[in-house]
DNA sequence: AAAAATCCTTGACAAAAATCAAAAACTAAA
DNA sequence: TTTAGTTTTTGATTTTTGTCAAGGATTTTT
């Protein structure tokens, strides 16, 4: 059970006393996960939230007639998912697929509800953690209100570039496919705007790096 | 100060001791704002977060144009504002204004943040209250990327219509600029969905109250 | 390396929604 | 009540996005 160090470092449980996260590995388990692999649907009950040890883990929607859109892709070990659950619904509000063999923790509802209450600095931790998802949401509510594919597309490219040998370049994680339902779109049109960018020689694209060519021009689209 | 019963009516604060009370009283105060009055605008210091005594509140976001897209109308007494900037922001990241003359209760960041440390049990209701907006967020970002207009309008309809003497009804209680911007869309857009809906005869509309005439139908078109 | 499967792109078209402009309906003020 | 103001509706048009279908490209499997 190696679960201790994957738990210091959630964003929860980081700073805890090592007697505190021996508490918390109480009631938490280590779970494998194969690619594909759905750790929990829709509607099923909800009697703990998650955090990731490693992997890619894809949090989402299905329409009626079965279009997906993802809220949430977790991919940074440490983060949570899942947690809105916990606190006043019976039941998850989302599936939750792995989308890479991966290594998930579940933590028990009951055992984590009794150790805030002992531990009220904790909470403390998880209210921002939940802000910031809040203000994520607003974010995705906003860019969706506000602003055309093209734009949310530089938007996400300029949000989540880095920087390579005097290059701005962004790599994709995850398929187009994906990065279109993250976007609130279809992948034949994010392949339009990503084909009018390229076309405008704002940016490049091999494999899955894009490399921006244009920085400035990229920004214009994004607001 | 009739500051007491308002606290009490809010969430977070709701069953607590009178004594309980008093100490959140301690770094809290009321304020009345006038209709247009802005609470705080977008990137304000964020030393506080607000409930609703009485009254109506916009929180929206400005678009570069000058649009604006309400993020949450608060209009239920007791419910809380501009929480998610408290934990872990300097800034709001919305602006706010008042809709109508109202009452909102202003709670110190740091009154609160002492508060819970001393009385973890609240800090369980705070994260159920957290959970609930995520809920919300996320239920808005859906309808925006699963649904069009028309039936984000029949799914706004039926998730806030009342029953008055046997009849479905829904009383608007904002302008319809105010319920465009709510569902992600202009007044005109919504003035066409109105006009399909009435002319199918599924709703009916005197004043600010419309009637569901054939709520099978609209429920069709909700999903 | 060939075959199969999946993913991505492109085109033609249809639908949804935004924009612009103007008229009509409603409200509030003089 | 008349006027002035705002809000709402309607029409014509354009832009954006989705749908369907087919062809390429890429990856995976055998």
């Amino acid at each position: 059970m190696e679960i201790l160090p994957h738990l210091s470092n959630t964003f929860v449980f980081r700073g805890l006393q090592p007697l505190q996260l021996e508490q918390v590995a109480q009631f938490s388990s280590l779970k494998k996960v194969r690619k594909g692999e759905t750790i929990f649907y829709d509607g099923d009950s909800a009697d703990a939230f998650y955090a990731l040890a490693h992997g890619r883990i894809k949090v989402y929607k299905l329409s009626v007639n079965g279009d997906e859109h993802i809220l949430h892709i977790i991919q940074k070990p440490g983060d949570l998912f899942a947690e809105a659950a916990i606190y006043d619904l019976e039941t998850f509000p989302a599936n939750c697929q792995a989308l890479v063999d991966s290594e998930v923790i579940r933590i028990s509802k009951d055992g984590f509800i009794s150790f805030i209450l002992e531990n009220p600095k904790v909470s403390l931790l998880a209210l921002a953690a939940y802000s910031r998802r809040i203000r994520e949401l607003v974010k995705i509510t906003e860019e969706l209100v506000f602003h055309d594919v093209k734009s949310r597309l530089a938007s996400h490219i300029l949000e989540n570039r880095m920087t390579k040998n005097g290059q701005m370049i962004y790599v994709r994680n995850g398929s187009k496919k994906e990065l279109a339902a993250y976007l609130g779109t279809i992948p034949e049109t994010l392949s339009r705007a990503l084909a009018f960018l390229k076309s405008k020689e704002i940016i490049s694209e091999r494999k899955r790096t894009m490399t921006v060519l244009d920085p400035c021009r990229l920004r214009t689209f994004a607001d």
